[in-house]
Order: C-alpha cells, then sequence, then structure tokens
DNA sequence: CCTAGTCACTAGTGTTTTGCAAGTAAGTGC
DNA sequence: GCACTTACTTGCAAAACACTAGTGACTAGG
C-alpha cells in the first residue's frame, strides 16, 4: 500500500463530478438547487451523494441559512479551497486541448499568465530543479 | 450545453485512473507491464482500455521499441505533458490533506515553496484578480 | 522438437457505481 | 385547502469496474 499523494488525492475527488462540484463552490457557496444547475447534467442523487462524501472528507461544509424551512448552503473548507490552483490548472489544460490558445490574460499589459513555482522565502520565483522533496527530512 | 474548460477536461481525464497512468508516464515512457506495477491496484483490461482512451484523446502515443517481438512503449504527446503542472498541484494537495505539511522546499534557502501566477510579458508575479478570461476579447 | 517462461493483453464473471425518471416530505403563498 | 417550490430519496436499468483465467506471439533451454 505504499500509494502517492496524487492517488491520495484522487482517491478524494478523483471522479467525474467531484471537481466541477468544487469549481462551481468556489465562487461563493451554493444552495443544492444551484449547485444542480450549475453543475450540468447531474443527476440528484449523485450531487446528493458527493457532497455527502465531500462533506466526510472535509472539503466541503453544509451551513444553515434558513432556520425555518430548514435550508442548507454549501461551501468550501480551507481543504477544499487549496484546489483552485490545480482546478484553474485543469481547465486551462481543457481549454488548451479543445483549441482555445489561452484562458488567462494580466489585466494591466494583456499578456500571457501562467503559474510558477514560488519560493516564499526568498520572495521570487523559480526554475524545475531549484527543489527538494518532503521525503528525506 | 455551455460546458466549460473543466469540464472538457474532466470529459478526457476525469476518471479513477487516466491522471494515475499520465503521472506514471511523465518520468520516462513505460511498457505495459511496468505501468501495470507503476499504477498499483489498476486491472489490465482497465489498463489497456484507458491506454487506448487516451492515446484516442492524444495524450499518449504508443511507439515500437522492438520489432522482432513486436513490443510498444507508451510515451506522453505535448497535450499529456501539459497536464505536469495540473497534477503537481492535486498531489501536493493531496499531501496537504494527508497531514503532510507541505511537499516541495527550495533547495538553496529551504523555504516552502507555492504556485503563482506569473505574467511573461511584465516578468512578474501577479494577484488574484489582476486578470481576466479569453472570453470576450 | 518439446517444454517452460515472459510479455501484453483479451475474455468471462460478478460486483459496484451511474444515469434517469418518479416520487416524497417540508414548507410557503394565496 | 390547493398549487407550487426546494431538497432531496427511491427504484431500476445500464454502464463501468475488479478479479481471475486464459491466449497468442515470441524466446531460451535441453
Amino acid at each position: 500500500m505504499e500509494s502517492g499523494p496524487l492517488a491520495l488525492g484522487l482517491a478524494r475527488v478523483g471522479d467525474r463530478w467531484s471537481l466541477l462540484i468544487v469549481d462551481a463552490l468556489l465562487a461563493r457557496p451554493l444552495k443544492y438547487g444551484e449547485l444542480s444547475t450549475a453543475v450540468e447534467g447531474i443527476a440528484p442523487n449523485i450531487l446528493a451523494s458527493r457532497l455527502r462524501q465531500l462533506e466526510r472528507d472535509g472539503l466541503v461544509v453544509s451551513r444553515v441559512y434558513s432556520e425555518r424551512p430548514v435550508r442548507m448552503a454549501y461551501e468550501l473548507t480551507e481543504t477544499g479551497r487549496g484546489l483552485a490552483g490545480a482546478l484553474s490548472l485543469l481547465a486551462d489544460w481543457g481549454a488548451r486541448a479543445n483549441g482555445q490558445p489561452a484562458a488567462q490574460f494580466h489585466d494591466a499589459c494583456g499578456g500571457e499568465v501562467e503559474q510558477r513555482l514560488w519560493c516564499r522565502t526568498c520572495e521570487r520565483v523559480l526554475d524545475d530543479g531549484d527543489l527538494h522533496h518532503f521525503d528525506e527530512v
């Protein structure tokens, strides 16, 4: 059972719908009905079961927004929001692989935007190879 | 049917195994047998069918590495390699969500490394909100 | 030649997960 | 009381998946 971190991550969100649900919730908390139209094509039982699982896994919390008719809104936890970067890269890739040239541009100059590695301490970007993994400490 | 780029991407790699296969192939091309041990737990029929599908979708190509007994090695296309960034973020997230504090550190200073947006033209990092999408240019 | 062994799959079989259409329970507006 | 909305649940068929065996091409040994 020496599964890597990627396998651990995919065990939680490695299905057809979970990432789309998380993506829909990135902008703001949504009610069940809003989710079911935001994530188009999902069946109601699948949405319910995914929400339940995402809650168990700590990516999503449900919060009551109306007491009298008890109604819930679903919002992301910090853990869930941590997927934002990966999702934007995945969306970029999906766009590129489908003909769209690039997804995002810098407001100020119109130039292409890409993701780079950034060292918090040095406060500068790094190249591949400037880093080591946690494993051997 | 206004499916977003993320949905388009996940239509190709949004199942339990495809991303793990791509990840295994990132380092170098692998033969079928190597893949089946690298991606642990995958059944042979599933591996074969995923490889076929990834080939149809243009993420993977098979190349003959031995003529006499005809043997193939599977390697990523440019499109497939384009997933590298998303996979590393996903792996990072998977590690963090499972207790590991952070996955990568800067060789020189030992500081934590994170992913940031970078404008190619300005050659500097951006904050969220400094950008717009392709949609209406 | 005959046998054993590897490699890369394919085939047969349950079991599990989805997708789809309906239905239901709680509450609200009139 | 009656229609209507919201947020699901239920039932069933269809698809995907997992597990185990088996096959075809070849190779190496005796």
